[in-house]
DNA sequence: CCTCTCATGTAAGACGTTACATGATTCA
DNA sequence: TGAATCATGTAACGTCTTACATGAGAGG
């Protein structure tokens, strides 16, 4: 069900082929979502069974055919009916990191400091990635360079929180040392 | 592969059966993590072939008898590698409403906006929630307090960014409707 | 010379969700 | 009377990921 309405969407903007379709995905959502080939063909296909869309083919030497799909009338009509109903459930969010962090207190203080490290790396890598890509989003739509924004907003956040975890999990341990010091 | 360490860790804290198992990722990852028995006891069968848990049946009368899991050496050992273990991926956000708000250019303005309304009260609501539940997490070690946290800071930074999202959008109707008045 | 980009696709398997079946007890 | 809680489980069905196969041309 996500990559569906994600292609219908693109496909307002642009005719576009599966390869493109992939990329693009990358781009825009990326960072959050990742699509691969054994979704993308086999719905595009599916989807053009349902007269959603409609291909033409683009002959090509040397490699396989290109295949352009646009959206249909009634590809716009499904889409649009999707865009305007209530989402039907809310943010899930799945994180390695986080799912280890809950549990942090049956491992090693040190290891874990330092996969707290990582990920600090990690976001701040992030965060430059998503300001070298703001004026390309500034250029689209008010929603675009909102969700663009989100994206910004959400790093910062998730940075913040990892620096004052960092200082809160490195403090509990001097007090330790402290408390067996004083003994 | 997502379950099976969750239920390792709950089990440090203390023996439990599916159903307990259940209500407790619910309860501690919910609000991000959804979990069903359709996963949960097939897994738990799995990790008891694999020598991770270790099962005693108590007896019931007029429902199924409970299985009460233990975790074995082996299971804190396998855990414990896992939660060494860098983690493989990056966060992973999969939002059906921030799916459709990137094309919401191509929808109706007010129904975009009553979506956007409806989220507002759908993250006040949460809020709440989190904020209720802060008590009980504070009896429990750093790391889950800090995660408790994050709750909170995630939910007010999607709250603040949805205000923003709401006037801006509002805003941009009320140009047009200048553009369209002055004509 | 090697890697990246372009371009399509399939097959196998992992993972997740929904719905069903059973059935007593407790609470509104 | 009806719904929720307790308690286990399976089957069917979706979705997602990984790995494979093919192969030319561009650029470092």
């Amino acid at each position: 069900m996500g990559v569906k309405y994600a292609i219908l969407g693109l496909l307002h903007y642009t005719d576009m082929h599966g390869y493109q379709i992939k990329k693009h995905i990358e781009h825009n959502f990326g960072h959050m979502w990742t699509v691969n080939y054994g979704q993308i063909y086999p719905n595009l296909k599916k989807m053009e069974g349902e007269g959603l869309l409609r291909t033409r083919e683009v002959a090509q030497q040397g490699r396989p055919n290109k295949k352009r799909y646009s959206i249909t009338d009634k590809g716009r009509k499904e889409f649009r009916a999707w865009l305007e109903k209530t989402p039907e459930r809310g943010m899930l969010l799945r994180d390695p990191f986080l799912m280890r962090f809950v549990f942090f207190g049956f491992g090693d203080k040190e290891r874990s400091l330092a996969i707290i490290e990582d990920q600090i790396r990690q976001y701040d890598l992030q965060h430059a990635k998503r300001v070298k890509n703001l004026a390309r989003w500034q250029k689209q739509d008010v929603y675009v360079r909102l969700i663009a924004q989100l994206g910004l907003d959400l790093n910062e956040a998730m940075l913040n929180w990892l620096k004052k975890a960092r200082q809160e999990i490195m403090q509990e341990q001097e007090t330790r040392e402290l408390v067996s010091a004083a003994r």
